[in-house]
DNA sequence: AACACGTGGTGAAGCGCTTAAGTTTGCCAT
DNA sequence: ATGGCAAACTTAAGCGCTTCACCACGTGTT
């Protein structure tokens, strides 16, 4: 009740100030009010400029009104909760209906419902997101699942890893999200021990094995290695390359070690690489390769950007595809079918695969007990960029 | 207080739910109380069964209290507002960070100052997303100028257009955002006026023509399609197709009416297309495009996706790129310089231009009357994929 | 008639923060 | 010594919602 304001309205007389006093300016300022002094304090003006916005927001109280309960019933009624009649729960409803009345989420937040909010960390160059495919498919995949409940994503893009678990320490102090997706899971990831220790719903993207007790989708990439290195060892490959991504990577030394089995068990030497998945890194090993006069008779890529780069390498150096090297890419996008030959490629669905990321955060939000989920086997479509082994071929 | 809980655990008997009170099921239950009967409400499984985290957040008391303050004086000195000396200041800021005392979002959003959050929604399909780097790009740039203010990025894909507007309107009466991004700006576009009538700040990504009173980040197409046109009719091509994206889209119309203009101006006969901006899309126009024993001698895409399609296309058909045919992207990116050869393309900085539009936006955020903003001209960067018109080539 | 018990509510506290309003203290000029 | 004035606080209300604690009333049972 700012009776102060109104009062000094009318009466501000005698003073420094006349008139001015809903706009004074920053710090204390001293004012008359009916002959006497008063003193008041700390008006800023950010405090004066903010005006209230036109439409007010309608809520449960102006609901309760209009349907003649308490706010309390209103939030029984609206929230599906038993205490109120059937009656009184649908005449709420539809009174909600007509004010155009929707939650106000700082409100249920502050009372610690949740905020129907997940986060997520993308670290990756900006050069390198824009092109590869797998994260906005995934990203699609994980909307989908959330607009069902209504939840929001709120996404975090950086370049560096530096700040990662300060954002995910920083969005569960300030209540901002109700769980988190943790992506490019990293050997001893230290994000997997803070949320565990602060006790944030979290879903691990990667190998279980790497992420302690918390829930994780995985897509059982060593199964998918070995039908691969089966496939290449059938069309008689003895030496083929394995360019992965960062070493870091979980995934990564998943699929390194498999390749390494397989190739052991199967008479297949593999050449390993490492890079950020970035076209030039795909470009460069793929020259590097090649180039070499013992060069493998097949490239595996870890993405598809890279293999793609590959095709366009192998091409400018003069070799065909996939008569003098075969190449396989790993996530298929469309991307694949626009080189020629076609790529060959371990394929899964990677939109599903967020999905079924979304579907489990839920859950641990909800406080059900997660496990592991497994996602589909990554499977090799073939589409002609791979061939028998022809040792002789490069740059002979 | 819940002292009725306290008492009960120790002195519950004689009642048809002995010791299970903290357990109880949904609905109202009667309980015998010290030997009277009592009669409880409403306790849900759900209500039950949110038990407090682990560690509890430090608020604004705990620090009041370390510091010898109070809660007030506090919050000035946390946010740097006049009321406090500076010594205070000092001092409670150190709590701050002694504690780790982060703001909760929920309360200050709650009090109307902001919730440091920025909206975006997404109208694209999974399968064009994912593989279209312009989006990725453009919300890394944006990602980059909200990380500066520790503003979060509320982002919504979804594959249809209906619901946009309620998102808006949902995230606005749950105060989830502060502001929000409108992309694929429409021809009288209805969300520009819903969002000037709920003075939800906003930032057009578009032609300032058409965002209203709303402030905008747009880039001259039209500027650039007559650059295009020239380069195009200097090297001799009479007959163009521009194979652009969606009909509705500003930008499409924008760039589709100077190309008619520029067409017009030089001598051009413009062949204009439509399309969802996918791969197929483009594969399906160029397929159609060359067949025609007129065919264009030159193709713009307006976006690098189908342009790469179209290379292809060009190549199966026994076309030779660009001595048969002449092709032209949109949007630069990677992609462009896997094609053989690679792909000359309008290009310009996306991720700078995301940066603008956050810029803009936190202005407009602050109270600041922000207007529109040209973001950097696309410009034609050649890498060979342009030749002279050869209209006899195709198909004799 | 007396009690047991369920239904369908109401009232109010409290989540963490901001800020209008008020108070205390001390300095300085008259 | 007194009034004017400013600095540096404190106090408390209130943002919108959820939920605990409590209750009136009606029905069924003994």
């Amino acid at each position: 009740m700012p009776f102060l304001r109104e009062r000094l309205r009318c009466h501000l007389r005698g003073t420094r100030y006349p008139c001015r006093y809903p706009a004074l300016g920053r710090g204390s300022r001293t004012v008359w009010f009916e002959g006497k002094h008063v003193v008041t304090a700390q008006y800023s003006e950010e405090a004066v400029s903010r005006r209230p916005r036109a439409p007010r927001r309608p809520t449960i109280a102006d609901i309760a009104e209009r349907a003649g309960v308490s706010a309390g019933a209103v939030s029984y009624a609206l929230n599906g909760r038993p205490g109120v009649s059937e009656e009184t729960r649908a005449r709420v409803i539809e009174v909600a209906r007509q004010v155009g009345w929707t939650p106000n989420n700082a409100a249920r937040a502050l009372t610690g419902v949740g905020v129907a909010t997940v986060g997520m960390v993308v670290t990756r160059a900006a050069s390198v997101l824009g092109v590869e495919p797998f994260f906005m498919s995934f990203i699609a995949g994980i909307e989908e699942v959330l607009a069902e409940k209504d939840f929001a994503l709120l996404l975090q893009v950086a370049p560096f890893a530096d700040k990662e678990l300060d954002t995910y320490q920083r969005w569960w102090s300030g209540r901002r999200v109700d769980g988190v997706f943790v992506v490019d899971l990293r050997v001893n990831d230290p994000r997997v021990a803070r949320l565990t220790e602060l006790g944030l719903p979290a879903v691990v993207v990667g190998d279980p094995k790497y992420a302690g007790s918390l829930p994780s989708v995985w897509s059982d990439d060593a199964s998918a290695v070995w039908e691969a290195a089966r496939h290449l060892a059938a069309l008689g490959h003895r030496r083929i390359a394995h360019v992965s991504g960062p070493e870091h990577l979980v995934h990564t030394g998943v699929r390194s070690a498999a390749f390494r089995d397989s190739g052991r068990e199967l008479g297949i030497e593999v050449v390993q690489l490492y890079t950020d998945y970035s076209l030039e890194a795909g470009t460069a090993a793929a020259a590097t390769l090649l180039a070499d006069p013992a060069a493998p008779t097949a490239l595996v890529f870890d993405n598809d950007l890279m293999a793609v780069a590959a095709v366009h390498v192998a091409r400018e150096m003069g070799l065909r595809v996939p008569e003098d090297v075969s190449i396989l890419a790993w996530d298929d996008s469309p991307l694949c079918r626009l080189t020629s030959p076609p790529l060959s490629a371990m394929s899964r669905d990677v939109a599903a695969y967020g999905a079924s990321a979304a579907r489990l955060l839920l859950a641990a939000i909800a406080g059900e007990r997660a496990g592991s989920m497994r996602s589909s086997v990554p499977h090799l479509i073939d589409r002609g960029s791979l061939a028998p082994a022809n040792p002789g071929a490069p740059l002979t």
